[in-house]
DNA sequence: CCCTGATTCGC
DNA sequence: GCGAATCAGG
């Protein structure tokens, strides 16, 4: 692929809106990261605040809270419990107490309640190995996107999209047999 | 391990 | 000029 006028513009566009490198390729389409980095350096553009890492770029929209399914709510005390857990940090486990609220927990381990997840609403491009591939809407629209979730294990889908595209039968009959 | 950008250097 | 390989960091 060679670095057309119009592809070179595209870049420019997209690195200043603060894409990484990456995305930037997967939009572009037909280089790596790598090319694109380097073009950056070679038209001289302003490179990233920090040095090296995560800067924090324009990642893909953040939306408000799922709207979390609500199924039963016993009302509990509004009390607080204190459990320790294990944490990886860095090489060594660190042990922390944290403080639980009940209620939160009661609310959300209720038994029939399926959780579905946030779509991201990435677009083909933007899918990598452990983006959830479940695709959202039409594809003849512009609206259409996939799930985009972390996905499942080496799944091409994230838990609950797996669940949908495998349906084992023992869920699905009850009274049979 | 996943990701990020930065640099180097043979082509 | 290009970009894979490598490095450095979160």
């Amino acid at each position: 692929m060679n670095w057309t006028d119009e592809r070179v513009e595209k870049l420019k566009r997209l690195w200043s809106e603060g894409l990484s490198a990456s995305q930037i390729a997967a939009q572009l389409g037909g280089v790596s990261r790598n090319a694109v980095i380097g073009k950056v350096h070679r038209l001289n553009l302003p490179g990233r605040a920090k040095a090296g890492g995560s800067t924090t770029a324009a990642r893909t929209p953040k939306r408000p809270a799922p709207t979390a399914p609500r199924t039963n709510t016993y009302q509990a005390r509004n009390t607080t419990a204190t459990r320790t857990v294990a944490r990886a940090a860095g090489a060594n486990m660190v042990k922390e107490d944290v403080d639980v609220d009940l209620i939160e927990e009661v609310r959300n381990v209720p038994s029939t309640n399926v959780v579905v997840p946030i779509s991201r609403r990435l677009a083909l491009t933007e899918l990598t190995e452990r983006t959830c591939k479940w695709p959202i809407g039409d594809p003849m629209t512009d609206d259409f996107h996939f799930c985009g979730c972390e996905t499942s294990d080496t799944s091409p889908y994230c838990t609950y999209h797996g669940k949908m595209a495998y349906q084992p039968v023992s869920e699905r009959r009850r009274a049979a047999r």
